[in-house]
DNA sequence: TTTCGGATTTTTGTATACATAAATGATTCA
DNA sequence: TGAATCATTTATGTATACAAAAATCCGAAA
């Protein structure tokens, strides 16, 4: 609730569609919707002070962003993905992660590098004070900022798709102020990869990074 | 309208919204509705005999795919990229086919090889015949080919996504039978480097064949 | 007790109506 | 003539109503 109005503030001008589908979006990234769990429209509706039209139409995109899947049974789930459906896509994400340090290897300008560096100085603030929520908000920020560097909105926006597809699943995996701790500290060797401007160190060093993201997340899930 | 119809006795079991949906689709990958048209809802609604609302659902999802985006006035429009847009989603697209040609080539089955084949002799058929529209149906199929030879589906979506976005503008380019000719004849180098199953050969391969279609599609966008 | 069939209740998909915001056009004043 | 303001019309966003389909529940029969 407190986000909903928070976003309805910073943006007063959004309609109630999109409002409901950001405010969704950011409840499955975090996990508080946790996956499987069934989207109730009339349910939504009430909660949002809304009718099930807006609602309607928030679920519709959200189902064709893949977030939410409609099911065997009626009504909309959100995503549920199994060891074997999980490993495709952090197959894909790989693979895109990859491209993304690549290119932001061979583009990084003065500005997109201070980016990375502010998101990383977050991240590493965040994991010290041991602010699970903060972390889990820098962390994507740090990886935003990468895709950013790329100079490519489109190539940031798949990538940053396939992040909020599975933002339930690596969410689990930091439980401790220790793992908040290793994955920024795993940042830095990241970071310090794409700022040496070569493309293929860059990129291995990507791939190694979303390996080992990959490992964790399929022990907690 | 034969299309409708078409597509209606085919999945008799569809929402209005999924066969307005994909009626869309087809008609805009194809290009019967050229970049930057507005799609006026109350139109669209009496066209496919149906309200506004299901036609809204239908545009909110392309819209959300990225198809269709709601420009400054008004109204959602067929997305229109300028040259530095399309070189832009070009090179994303570049990125993940390589992606696709490279794991493809590790993974390739009796079975996707078959299939690849099989893709590209309708292709040649097309070609020969100089019919345009078999033509453009042919070559979506082999590369949906090359898609799911990966054996990843969600490599295949956001391959199969790009593909859809950038359709209107790359059909353009297959204006007289040369063209289909010369086109068929270059994914037959493609099909070798990657039935070769060494992964960067294909890789390459597929690069300089998505150069080259986009150094064709720039000419006539 | 289990299973089959029908009735009931949800839930979805679509249509329609209405209020509001935006674009267009007209009119007036400079 | 031009610009600016106001009115008109058009289009969008949301709400509500209704019909159809699916899921659930309940009872009867094996």
């Amino acid at each position: 609730m407190a986000k909903i109005a928070e976003v309805q503030e910073e943006n007063p001008k959004m309609s109630t569609a999109q409002r409901i589908e950001q405010s969704l979006m950011e409840e499955i990234s975090v996990g508080d919707l946790a996956p499987g769990q069934r989207l109730d429209e009339v349910g939504l509706a009430s909660r949002f002070g809304a009718s099930r039209t807006p609602v309607r139409e928030a679920l519709s995109r959200l189902t064709a962003q893949g977030v939410l899947v409609q099911g065997e049974k009626r009504g909309v789930f959100v995503a549920e993905y199994g060891r074997e459906e999980l490993s495709q896509i952090f197959e894909a994400m790989h693979e895109i992660e990859a491209a993304c340090a690549r290119i932001a290897a061979q583009r990084l300008t003065l500005l997109k590098r201070s980016e990375i560096e502010a998101a990383q100085a977050d991240c590493l603030a965040a994991a010290q004070a041991g602010d699970r929520a903060a972390y889990l908000r820098a962390n994507e920020a740090f990886h935003m900022a990468i895709y950013s560097a790329t100079g490519n909105p489109y190539m940031a926006e798949i990538a940053s798709e396939f992040r909020r597809r599975t933002g339930p699943f690596r969410a689990k995996k930091f439980a401790t102020r220790e793992d908040l701790i290793s994955s920024a500290e795993s940042h830095q060797a990241l970071i310090a990869d794409i700022f040496s401007e070569d493309s293929v160190t860059a990129s291995n060093s990507m791939r190694s990074h979303m390996a080992a993201s990959f490992v964790e997340t399929l022990k907690v899930n």
